[in-house]
Parts: structure tokens; sequence; C-alpha cells
DNA sequence: AAGATGAGATGACAAATGTCATATTGTCAT
DNA sequence: ATGACAATATGACATTTGTCATCTCATCTT
């Protein structure tokens, strides 16, 4: 028997998910919870064989508890399954070893097999849509203070209030905003934060 | 028996729900899709009791596809099903008598009897967390040619930009621009575009 | 017909943003 | 120790954005 903790926020997609699992002779889906915190707490008191993570969760992201759950070294298969395809998210799961990395867009009958793939052959599974990205993905051309920076552009704050919040002059913010616009070929700070938005770098 | 129609782009929570429905005795899932063109021509091939509409699907959306079956006055009803609550979504659907307005979030168990709801009793089923809101929330002040002005900052479009766009002078945008910082009480617009995007006002 | 109202324009000014050349400081490799 | 480099800062300048008072013109109202 394969016991299951399933951790998502949407509750419609979490009760299916669950009812289709259920329905294989070999899972057993142990717990179901909604959000981070609550997965951990869940993982350390009765470990289950596998765990399937959505990522964008309250208190705790699915990452976050991936990462955990790999420093507490415990023997738990950890399937990411989320809608996002962000390609920080991906270079962080891949980093914590992760066991699967599935988008929702998966055909729901393939997660069984996918589950058992991870269970009993030891396999990493990974959707072929991710596969793809991260093989002709142009790769994110900024550093990770510019990145901070167009996050706080994209809220509206001014130079002088991105300078106080990053620990810097009012005239470096400029000055990287002008970095910035060089690299991203943009004409100002709200097209190049929207185009890094799109391109999924920030 | 009562027969459904599934029109859901996110593989995964399509397949689940698909099944999740069919263990329902009195309920037989027809069809499934997975887009707004399709949905459209299923129905009029073969009309199901009873259709549950994403919104945000390729081609046609949910909105569009309830349109096309009020308009076509086919006796049939409707539940759009989504992750969205924005208020022009919403009243967008009332406007075409909708029978029911559900959030993802709904547990998966209600559905059923939300369907059943609907079908038998003629009822109009309507998420709590929308009643709440369409009861407490602010309504969107921009006039409309405001909220097409915001969309075009949040690119980065320059205020000639958006004139040469909106067919305006450089002047009037940025008049209208003070006119809405004053509205929304934010200090420069890339703020106002962040704050009206977070209230669904975009 | 006279006045009110609303969409849009103009121009002048202040503040924020973007550009550029140049400076300071710390770290790293040789 | 020296030079290369990266990160950060300064100041001067041009452009864009935001504010405000005032203007035009069409449409409504009474």
């Amino acid at each position: 028997m394969i016991s299951i903790l399933l951790a998502e926020d949407q509750n419609m997609l979490r009760g299916a998910l669950s009812t289709l699992l259920a329905m294989e002779d070999d899972f057993e889906v142990v717990q179901e919870v909604s959000n981070g915190e609550e997965a951990w707490e869940a993982i350390q008191n009765s470990p289950p064989d596998i765990t399937l993570l959505d990522i964008e969760m309250p208190t705790l992201t699915g990452l976050e508890v991936l990462k955990k759950i790999r420093e507490a070294k415990l023997p738990i298969k950890v399937i990411i399954l989320t809608t996002f395809s962000k390609r920080h998210y991906i270079k962080d799961a891949m980093k914590h070893e992760v066991d699967g990395y599935l988008l929702k867009d998966t055909p729901s009958h393939e997660l069984a097999s996918n589950i058992r793939e991870v269970i009993e052959k030891n396999k990493q599974v990974i959707s072929p849509s991710i596969m793809n990205q991260l093989l002709f993905e142009q790769s994110n051309p900024l550093s990770e203070r510019e990145v901070a920076l167009l996050q706080l552009v994209e809220k509206g704050y001014t130079s002088q209030q991105i300078a106080d919040t990053l620990f810097l002059s009012h005239g470096t913010v400029r000055n990287y905003t002008s970095e910035i616009l060089q690299k991203l070929q943009k004409q100002n700070r709200t097209e190049a934060a929207f185009y890094a938005r799109q391109q999924g770098w920030l």
C-alpha cells in the first residue's frame, strides 16, 4: 500500500484528486491538507510514502516544505504539482532533489502512473512541457539586485522608496534602472518590469 | 439521469472532476472538452442537461459560451466554475442568467449537491464568498477611459504612447492620470495601476 | 435662450525618472 | 603589492510625469 499526503489549497481540485487517487487499489490518501504548515506537521507526525505538494499555498509554499523534508533527511518522496512553470521554481525544486515536477495540465490518469514510477522505480518524473522549456528558454539576464528592484517598480515604489528598501542610494537605484533598460532594451522601468514578469523572471 | 458537459482547460482538474461526478449514480458526464469552441459545438450537437464552464479557456471563454447558449435559447443549465471572483465576470454571468457561479475553492463534495439543486429545484447557486464580495466590495470608481489608461500604464507605455493609443492629447492623458491618483489616493501611476489590478478593476 | 455639465486641450511649473561620466571601496587573482 | 573587477555613490543634465488653472466645444436641462 502506498500512503499519500496531498497538499493543495484549491478545495475542489484537492477533493477531486483525493477521490481519484483513492480509487487505485494500491493507494491510500492518508492525509489531505490545504496549506504548507499543516503539511509539514502532518509529515512529521505520520510520514507518508509520498507527498504531492502544490507550490503556491498559504503559510509555507510547497518548495519550502520540500526543503524541510530534505533537511530533515526524511525518506519521503516528493512530487511538486503546480500550475506554474517559472524557471526559478523549477530550479529550486531540482536543487532539493525533487522526485517529480508535474504541471496541473498533466492528464489526471497519468498521475497514478507517475506516482508508481517514483515509488517503485525510484524514477524522477518531469512534465514534458517543462523539459522543453528548460531546453529552450532564454535565461534571466538580470542580477538578484535587479530582480528585487523591478519587483518594487511593479508596485509603484519611487526611486527613493526603492533605495530605502534595498539600502542603496537614490542615485544607485537610478543607475541600476538604467542598466536594466539597456539589458532588456526597454524605454522605461515600468515597461521593463512588465516584460520581466512576462518572461517569468520576477 | 442528469447529463453533464464539462469544459475546463486544466487537464488534471477536468479529469479528476469527471471521475468524481461519474461516481454519482444519477450523473452521466457525456462530454469533456478543454476549450470554449469545442464546448459550443458539443452543446449544439448533443445538448446536455447541464454544463460546467470554466471562464478562462482558449478560443471562447466560459462567459462567451454562456451567452451563446442564452441567445440560442437552449434549455440548458449553466454553472460557471472558476478561480476568479472578478466583479465584471460575476456581473456578466448574472446578466445572462447563469444558474450557478462557483469558485474552484468550493469543496468538491458540494459540487454534486449544487448540480442537483440547479437541475431538480431550479435554484441558482452562488459561492458564499462571492455573495459576500458582492455585498461588501467597494465598487470601481474608475471610468472606462481611466481603466483603459491604467491598462496601458501597466505595460509601461509613456504618456505620449497612451495618448496615441486612446486618441487623446498628451496633456489630457496627464490630466486623467492626475485625476486617477486623486481618486485612488496614490502617489504615481504605476502604484495606481498595481492597486487597481489588485482590486480587480483592470 | 441661458446656464450647467462633461470630455478634452493647453501651457506653465515642480517633481520624478533616465543618462552619463566619473569616483570610491572592497575583493580576488597573480 | 598591483591591477582587474564588481558594487555602490555623486552630480549634472535631459526627459517624462504629475499638478493646476484656464479654455473650448458639444450636449443637456429648464
